[in-house]
DNA sequence: GAATTCATCTGGAGA
DNA sequence: TCTCCAGTTGAATTC
């Protein structure tokens, strides 16, 4: 269990010298203030006076929320430096970082509270769905796709890009499958094109197939007139599969596709 | 000012009543405990149970961050709703939107401390420094990009998106300039290709000129094999013009490229 | 709502 | 390191 505290300093300078030692434990630092960022690197960009909170990781990471939105203001992915320092009466928080260089300061006129979490447990974080997951489910699933489907290469280089799938269908043809976890639209069927035209030049005929969920507007005209197959895919079902609460059946191989109606 | 408060919760039941009653008070609330998250929407992910900073801001987003990285484990962007109860002895802050349903479940079995602030004072954000500037910049010095040449049109509708200069050189070619902030790929000379395809089939020849600070080197290949000039652009000469402390100087129009060398 | 593009994009994998 | 690509990308802008 996490060690955890709160101070509500009397001073900046106060505040000054617990959050300095505290980024010198290596603690989780919250901080509410009153403040103004300062910017200056790929971008520049500074604020008004106004509440912020201000989060410092463990592991060096510096996070400066506004009130609003769900991005931070400005932030320091993995910060080389945070000094801590009283200047001219303002609490000021500079995080370095070296290529990109980037600098961070923030100017507080007022700490409300400084809390903190020393030594956290971290806990696992596991993303269990996502592209690749299904993408290796569709690799050692084929059939899901088209009976007979035999996939050969997973993220096969191709001219400057890579194919997700890569095999050869039951009449013997090459295939080239490009999958989306989300809808897609019409540069995804162009990306595919591309693929195609590069077997081409190579002398080589594909067959081009895009998986997706769903497909723009754009998109479905565009494969239309250039000979992409389109295939919807539920990822309703690959979830539960994925998740073991169903099982590819022998013979259910358009369990995974949406009714066409 | 900001009101702003804290609490350590002595109980769950406890943690439960003062969150809900911020949350309905529309508080920029800061929970730090230690809790799983459960994701499922778009993607889905869960946590084994380990330390935890929870951000609701008063706009109505939430925001978890693990001890580590720059980026939360599991948001909520913009929430149509936000339930805070006790189940099962465990403080329970599920946040729920529609379209996309998405649904993240917080699950604290140990709640540190409860933080907040009343009415934050927001101030304003100024970012100085895009693209946008940018472009706008050389679009009225395009001399700095070439003598004599003439920019006629910002972000020119074309095709599938938007030239973003377009105009007239010396010698009276319609140019076509693309322009990146950031070091420039080869999707950045296809797009570019893309747009002169465009107007090659309306009959209109155009000069292709890719800018940015640096060039990858399939980006490089690309337009030697297909005829797109890439202009280098030094954006710290730039930067420093838009911030008034330099000035375009006649007869200065290779001051803000890099050096040949 | 759909489509497109920028972002201090971040993060990861591969060469 | 550079390069490419996915992301619960988000966010703005346009139609």
């Amino acid at each position: 269990m996490a060690k955890w505290g709160a101070e509500e300093p009397s001073s900046i300078g106060e505040a000054a010298s617990i959050i300095s030692r505290l980024v010198s434990r290596r603690a989780w630092i919250i901080v509410a203030a009153a403040c103004i960022n300062e910017y200056e690197g790929r971008a520049a960009s500074k604020t008004t006076p106004g509440d912020k909170v201000i989060m410092i990781k463990p592991s060096g990471s510096v996070i400066v929320h506004g009130p609003r939105g769900f991005k931070p203001q400005n932030w320091q992915p993995d910060t080389s430096a945070i000094h801590v320092s009283e200047e001219d009466g303002f609490l000021v928080i500079r995080a370095v970082r070296r290529s990109p260089r980037e600098i961070l300061t923030l100017r507080c006129h007022k700490v409300y509270t400084v809390q903190w979490l020393e030594e956290p447990e971290e806990g696992d974080f596991w993303m269990y769905i996502n592209e690749h997951q299904i993408r290796d489910l569709l690799a050692t699933n084929p059939s899901i796709l088209e009976p007979g489907l035999v996939i050969t290469r997973v993220e096969r280089p191709v001219e400057p890009g890579f194919v997700d799938l890569y095999g050869r269908d039951r009449e013997g043809n090459l295939v080239v499958i490009e999958l989306k976890r989300v809808k897609a639209g019409v540069e995804a069927v162009k990306q595919l094109l591309g693929y195609v035209e590069a077997f081409r030049r190579k002398g080589v005929r594909v067959r081009p197939i895009l998986v997706a969920p769903d497909f723009t507007e754009s998109a479905v005209r565009l494969a239309e007139t250039s000979g992409v197959e389109l295939k919807r895919i539920d990822l309703r079902g690959l979830y539960e599969l994925l998740a073991g609460r169903a099982r590819p059946r022998r013979g259910s191989l358009e369990d995974f596709l949406p009714r066409e109606d």
